[in-house]
DNA sequence: TAGGCCATCTGGTCCT
DNA sequence: AGGACCAGATGGCCTA
């Protein structure tokens, strides 16, 4: 984790992260793609189930060759910073008995890798799309790490999330059947809340305070380590 | 210029 | 046998 990257994460406010996650929150219950979804492919948990997400993947797994590699079967569009390392003769297995055959196995293969990785990092780019993090192009983009940690963070921080809203109408309803004199569908819904606030056993800052705490510390390299713990 | 990040190549291992 | 997955090595690009 760079200086560079810290800095982007503590950019982005708890105020945002909420908002975000509200968003992205209903997107994840299945209510609809989350806002700036291009396609369904790209965000197939947010559409359907964890198994058409497989079979999303499994094609687009298919296409990605197509996509990224024009290189796929000769394996000649390599990186040029590469060639060199590509094509020179391996010096500790110098010619063999079918050295065209083992180069073109050789190729394909290192296609077939190409390829892998390129789908990887297409589902990684999956991810820094869901995630709140800010998307503005001045903002570089996370690196591969920090969309990891940053991620296993958020999913801790909406199973929080999701734990206080049960935990809140729980105790909604159970107000409720006790003070039946009065009709809830009458009170003053500001009351109620402003009741239930004050009396309320879980904090509702908990949510912004873990935000903080989990992903966006001040603290260099510390950053993405407090949330290892058990939350 | 050092360090971080990344893409690619490569050989090994496991699975179908 | 062929493909997927993995980890190590290598070298390029970028930033502080």
């Amino acid at each position: 984790m760079n200086a560079r990257e810290e800095n982007l994460l503590k950019s982005i406010s708890s105020d945002t992260l909420l908002d975000l996650t509200q968003r992205y929150g209903q997107a994840a219950l299945g209510f609809g793609p989350p806002h700036g979804a291009s396609s369904p492919a790209r965000f197939p948990l947010a559409s359907s189930a964890a198994a058409d997400f497989l079979t999303a993947q499994t094609a687009k797994s298919g296409e990605s060759g197509g996509e990224h590699t024009s290189d796929d079967d000769d394996g000649f569009e390599v990186d040029s910073r590469k060639q060199g390392s590509a094509f020179g003769e391996d010096p500790k297995h110098p010619a063999s008995k079918k050295p065209k055959e083992q180069r073109s196995l050789r190729l394909s293969i290192n296609a077939r890798e190409r390829r892998r990785m390129h789908d990887l990092n297409d589902a990684l780019d999956g991810l820094r799309a869901v995630i709140p993090y800010a998307h503005s192009p001045s903002v570089r983009k996370l690196s591969k790490i920090a969309t990891l940690l940053l991620a296993k963070n958020y999913i801790l921080m909406q199973g929080q999330a999701l734990e206080e809203m049960r935990r809140l109408v729980a105790y909604l309803n159970q107000g409720q059947t006790l003070s039946s004199a009065v009709p809830s569908a009458l009170a003053p819904f500001g009351q109620t809340a402003a009741a239930a606030a004050a009396v309320y056993p879980f904090s509702g800052t908990a949510l912004a305070a873990c935000v903080e705490k989990c992903s966006y510390s001040a603290a260099p390299s510390s950053l993405f380590k407090h949330c290892s713990d058990k939350p």
